[in-house]
DNA sequence: AACAGATAAGGAGGCGGTCTCCGTTTCGTC
DNA sequence: GACGAAACGGAGACCGCCTCCTTATCTGTT
């Protein structure tokens, strides 16, 4: 999104050099192998094996993305542009604003759950936002925004929830994912509760006030 | 709980050797540092690190504990009896069962949210079963699912949630209060939105069916 | 009080991971 | 082809986890 470097070929703006090929082909090689890598091992996997599977060194890995989460970006951007889609699927193709931002939400969940691992980088980049991942989150969570002030609007969703905090929900229940206790009706249930959170505008919430503890 | 390690004085059980007082200083001490430690660093700073802030060699630290978690373990065993305690007087005073859930999951929150980062190893603890975290956390699932269930007997709670979601919902809720997205009003709404998902019992849950995703 | 045996401390060092620096190679251009 | 810029490779610095073996310390006994 931010620069250029994702056009197919290395073709330089003005009179410049040419982008050598042998970096193209590095650069797609490296992502090609760490998709796999990370698939397996999940995003904790050590780089400098990723580097040596993919046949080169270290150092050129690095150049190519200086840290983990570089590599993590330049790899869900294709994911991104999939999620995009999808959204403007939902929103052409979805009419009932209820129906959309669930299906929006799942979408959303399945991207994070793209890597096992993924949530936590992500939690990272939205607070520290100096991570290539951060833009990506932000957008994210707009668009989640957007589809949640339709639900509202319609009376689908309750009005004081707020997007960023359907999307760290997201975030939270696809983390909770990874323990699951053991058992595979957690993550369902857990889903289940935070749509039960945000989904009946209906009631009216019990007063905070009445069950304050004592102790402090 | 396991092992008597935590007894005032290393008393010897029959008439074998007394612990050795500096063994049992040593591990003071150790705890001590490593509790101010991890407040300020949260719970991934280095464990050499920390043997070194107690004048101790590293193989000392590794001695008593054997890993972080078996650390972790140690410093929180002080708190476990807060929580306990807690518990006592929730089931004691409170009548009111839905007031008494609340409070109860008020009081994990806060335990879990001990140190910085603490919600990830407990979630680890949680599915791989073999760390001294682990049963604490069990006990912990089997006291919510207690007072879940005179929550659910009253009807004050969704009969469909169970115990161990709860207590996943609260370390998920944990874990991204970490990131907060620069922002304070997420944790709490966050937590709100949880309890919105718990409390009600009223409502009939939409069915799943109507809305499945049409894209794979 | 001194001794002997058990017990614990200390810390060097192995391992594996991240990341950098610089000599060498390869590529695009003239 | 030859030249210069660009990219590569990998040795190695640094750090964190953890182990192993030597040395120091403590405890119960004579």
């Amino acid at each position: 999104m931010a620069d250029e470097r994702c056009t197919d070929m290395g073709e330089a703006a003005a009179g410049e050099r040419r982008q050598r090929t042998d970096k193209q082909r590095n650069r797609t090689h490296i992502l090609e192998v760490a998709e796999e890598f990370f698939a397996e091992q999940g995003i904790t996997g050590s780089l400098d094996a990723i580097a040596k599977r993919a046949g080169v060194g270290p150092g050129t890995l690095y150049r190519h993305f200086p840290n983990r989460e570089a590599l993590l970006a330049a790899l869900l951007q294709a994911r991104d542009e999939e999620l995009e889609a999808r959204r403007i699927a939902i929103q052409r193709e979805v009419t009932d604003s209820r129906a959309a931002l669930t299906q929006w939400l799942q979408a959303l969940d399945k991207w994070v759950t793209a890597f096992d691992g993924l949530p936590e980088p992500l939690r990272a980049a939205l607070t520290e936002g100096t991570s290539p991942l951060a833009l990506t989150c932000q957008g994210f969570v707009t668009t989640t925004e957007d589809f949640l002030r339709a639900a509202q609007r319609d009376g689908h969703a309750n009005p004081r929830v707020r997007g960023r905090d359907l999307f760290l929900s997201t975030l939270a229940t696809a983390w909770a994912r990874g323990a699951a206790l053991a058992d595979e009706s957690s993550p369902d249930a857990l889903v289940s509760l935070m749509r039960t959170g945000w989904e009946t505008p209906a009631r009216q919430p019990t007063p905070d006030s009445d069950e304050g503890p004592s102790a402090p």
